[in-house]
DNA sequence: GTCTATAGATGGATAGAC
DNA sequence: GTCTATCCATCTATAGAC
């Protein structure tokens, strides 16, 4: 990846941030250096400065710009529909996005530790921004008694636990297409509130 | 915590074992430093390997003593009853258990990443061990007609992340007592498999 | 915009005194 | 068994040449 000096703004900041994602969704953040990052770009580690103050930045600029596209895209589907329709299209959308982000979804449930305090609020802020329209589906179908359930919030955080999980073990060519998952957690979704 | 010269030997390598989990634990493996390991215990850090040869053997025996403790403490519950009662003492099992060890649930599973590959094995293989005792259950529930799911690996590895998950909220001194959270899971669990 | 070079701090691990 | 002192590698971030 080595590259000779020149100017090359409009790709290097976009590929910077590309490769910190990657490299720091298969080490981890604190084990990724710096000059780790610079070398997959291929440029000098002093280079990355141009593009970002620091290191804890870089991290926090990946994870809210993650966690922002997610909800921008969530926003984006027409609200219409039976509570029982709203979970299948959530179920459906989350695991859609997620799988086709690992990297980026990794990052943002695994990295939280490594933000600085005022970082942390505003990631946790959006995190859970996310969690509330699912719980706000299952409160909905709790009360128009579409569903039937232990305890909303529980049963929320049960159920963002059991998507999220898919990314341990799926793999882009293993034995399931990712609509068959869908389907799957559809099912299981739906059996959770008895819809 | 600041501790004169002498021989300690039966509480410092525990308490070096403790302070790592508790360090490793909040802050990630890489981001903490022999030194504050040290600093935890109350003694230099130079006296850590009198007990462990680097630092990577001190994550590995936390992982694995953990992941062998667990498997241990399963198989001591006497495995008689129908698939739907394994299932209920699994998930009341591994929420006790958990709820009770946050630390070292914490690690084995976040710290995969800063494993060798020759210790990765080790505790990979412990942990489809455990992840193989539920899809039994789930498949002995299925082939007997107690069970109906999609997909029993599937389901398992949705029953586990659920169950998992708890520690992203659990507070000991939140809403819900552990017996009220264990009973929300057994419901939430059984519906999975329309036991 | 990228390079080389380096400051300044901190890391894991070891040696030898007590 | 623990301490102090230290080696050497590596890290983040910056300075200045091109």
């Amino acid at each position: 990846m080595a590259r000779k000096a020149g100017s090359h703004a409009e790709i290097t900041g976009p590929a910077i941030r590309e490769a910190a994602l990657k490299l720091f969704a298969r080490s981890g953040y604190a084990a990724v250096s710096m000059r780790e990052i610079a070398a997959e770009v291929g440029v000098q580690a002093g280079a990355l400065y141009l593009y970002t103050p620091d290191k804890q930045t870089l991290l926090f600029e990946l994870m809210r710009g993650h966690l922002e596209d997610l909800l921008a895209a969530w926003a984006d589907i027409p609200e219409a529909g039976a509570p029982a329709d709203r979970l299948e299209a959530f179920v459906r959308f989350h695991l859609g996005y997620h799988l086709n982000r690992p990297d980026a979804v990794f990052l943002a449930y695994m990295e939280l530790r490594n933000l600085t305090p005022e970082n942390f609020a505003v990631i946790e802020g959006l995190r859970r921004r996310y969690e509330a329209e699912l719980e706000q589906i299952l409160i909905a179908g709790h009360e128009d008694g579409s569903f039937r359930m232990p305890d909303a919030r529980v049963t929320a955080m049960a159920m963002i636990a059991m998507l999220a999980g898919v990314h341990v073990w799926y793999r882009p060519d293993g034995r399931l297409t990712p609509d068959r998952i869908e389907r799957i957690y559809v099912r299981l979704a739906r059996r959770m509130v008895k819809a």
